[in-house]
DNA sequence: AATGAATGAGGTTTCATTCAT
DNA sequence: TATGAATGAAACCTCATTCAT
């Protein structure tokens, strides 16, 4: 449908640029590495990137773009914006995004993109606390939300790094579910009888 | 007992080093840095240390080694090695040695504690896995396992990254044992109906 | 006459060099910032000119030529080249060329031009030579005259660098005229006394 | 006297820097060819200059220190800061320094140094005016004043250029002022015509 | 007539490391 | 013990230039 004709150059330091990315993170990922594998030499990468970042960006663009996509239409659905089903939605999304995703949240220390992460790990936060006050809990200890929070957004990041099909990976997506809602439920009743 | 008395530059310099790993990772950290923290030249820190990878060596080799005499410990008294009594005794262990902890946990990419914690994280693989044999699963998904023993792994280092004195930190951690342990069980009853 | 159309990109390469030479001198300007100025490609200003020193030549060219051209013709009016009609009708050219004018005097360090720059000054060394010697001082000191050169070639930089109407500019090349004049003689009998 | 010891190298690295920027200008010359003129690493270089600015820093900065000094010093002498005497002394200031002053004269396009060269010109403008005043002309047209300031500036920068002794310069400058005198009141004249 | 892609050298800077003293 | 000096490789990036189309 679309007539714009990528570069197979480009892909090629794309490509490399992600295997980098990925094995290195964002800091320690070395250019002349990426060039070398995408058998280019730096000019050519400079040709179409206008620098370090705007590789990164050229990454991270397109999934970050849905991901704000996504989540808008999640809140105008429902007002939570952390139902169940959202969680299922994120997850598919993400894994057709897979090394995009697993750049974003394990490879960008020390980037801009840590700010996004941020506001991602403080909309979980926010989830979280809405739950426990639906759960009675007005107080909750705002480290252990963080902790939580953390912790699934580490099982997202596994999840991504395997190598499911989209079947087995919703059936793993609900064993987890499962395993985040009890937990959760134990956790309330503990609390509550303090 | 011992009379090796560690030189206060040294002491610097580790000190200097263990705030620059948390900082910017153990690639990312500079020598330049931590000698100027320390307040000493970089020939000081290589008449203490033979490399960088030395000066991580010495700041990772007694938490390794109470580690593993922990480890050792727990295993003969109960040959599970995962009891709720061992993660407590390991969380507080490792809160006794945070900075080295955290160090280890996150901020050795590229360096070869990547090894011993792939071995720490079979380690608690194998526990997970007697465990889902106890609840009558003998076939888990070990990307699960994974997933399961990478989350409770990150749980532990924000527990780490905390500030919670030792009282409050237990009840922390009762908390997060009891979500665990419930959703370990709802995991398990989901697993078996399959 | 000449039926040779130039080109409009070639013009528009031509302004945007021009404009970038002014800026950042010569060796400073970038090709990419021209070419994007220009809006064109590299590859059509290769197609142009041979290299960076073409361009230049191309936009030096015609000034240099003009230029010898009235030398040629105020040697063979009167014998000195360094009339006050000269000066005048030479301050006029080189206004109607003013920025290759400026760019010949200011922007060529490190360049072939910076000889003929040299040639010229060599002119006019030998003028004020001749007008030392005119008022009867014959063993002028070399350096001083390559000082008064130097100021005077200044004093002609700055008056291109500025605004004038061609009415305006006469009046005060005529200001300056009667500066060197007058500074000139006092300086002969400074030196006639020694 | 002075206890402080240089060391052999930093100054091997600024000699060769000065000539790098004298020859190139700051902006062209190249930290490989002043190390390598130098007979050490780019390495070295950086170990005694946090960077490239800062080698320009240290070769203007004794300079500028000392300029400063001497416009204090010769501003609460006499109110004018434009006497003949005060044009000699700083002559022969810059005459002592005379490498760090061309430097900073003709090779700083493009730098901070612009700014402070801006004011010393301005500084000069102001005397121009004062003494068009003194002159009985209030409306001096501000260009025909900067032009004598870049002369004078341009007479003083070639003055640096050349190789004459102490007592030789004083003679330079002295026929250098008379020009100059008698220029500038020629001109009163012409211009009082009007 | 002009584009878009690619090269390779060189720019400034930072790094871990070494070594004479 | 520790300093200060120096190395050389590698980092990101810009440049003039070339070439197939």
């Amino acid at each position: 449908m679309s007539d714009e004709k990528i570069s197979e150059t480009k892909i090629n330091i794309i490509n490399a640029a992600k295997k980098e990315f990925l094995e290195n993170g964002y800091k320690d990922a070395s250019l002349r590495h990426i060039c070398k594998n995408a058998g280019v030499t730096t000019g050519a990468l400079y040709f179409f990137f206008k620098n370090k970042e705007e590789l990164l960006d050229t990454i991270l663009g397109p999934l970050i773009d849905g991901y704000k996509k996504l989540v808008r239409s999640l809140f105008t659905k429902d007002g939570s914006g952390e139902s169940q089903n959202g969680d299922s939605m994120m997850i598919e999304y993400l894994y057709k995004n897979r090394e995009a995703a697993i750049i974003l949240i394990d490879c960008c220390r020390g980037t801009k993109y840590e700010t996004l992460l941020g506001t991602i790990y403080s909309g979980m936060k926010h989830g979280f606390e809405s739950m426990f006050r639906a759960g009675g809990i007005d107080d909750v200890d705002g480290k252990l939300v963080e902790i939580l929070a953390s912790m699934k957004m580490k099982g997202y990041l596994n999840l991504l790094k395997s190598d499911y099909g989209t079947c087995e990976l919703k059936k793993i997506a609900q064993s987890l579910g499962a395993y985040w809602d009890s937990g959760f439920f134990a956790l309330v009743n503990v609390l509550k009888k303090k």
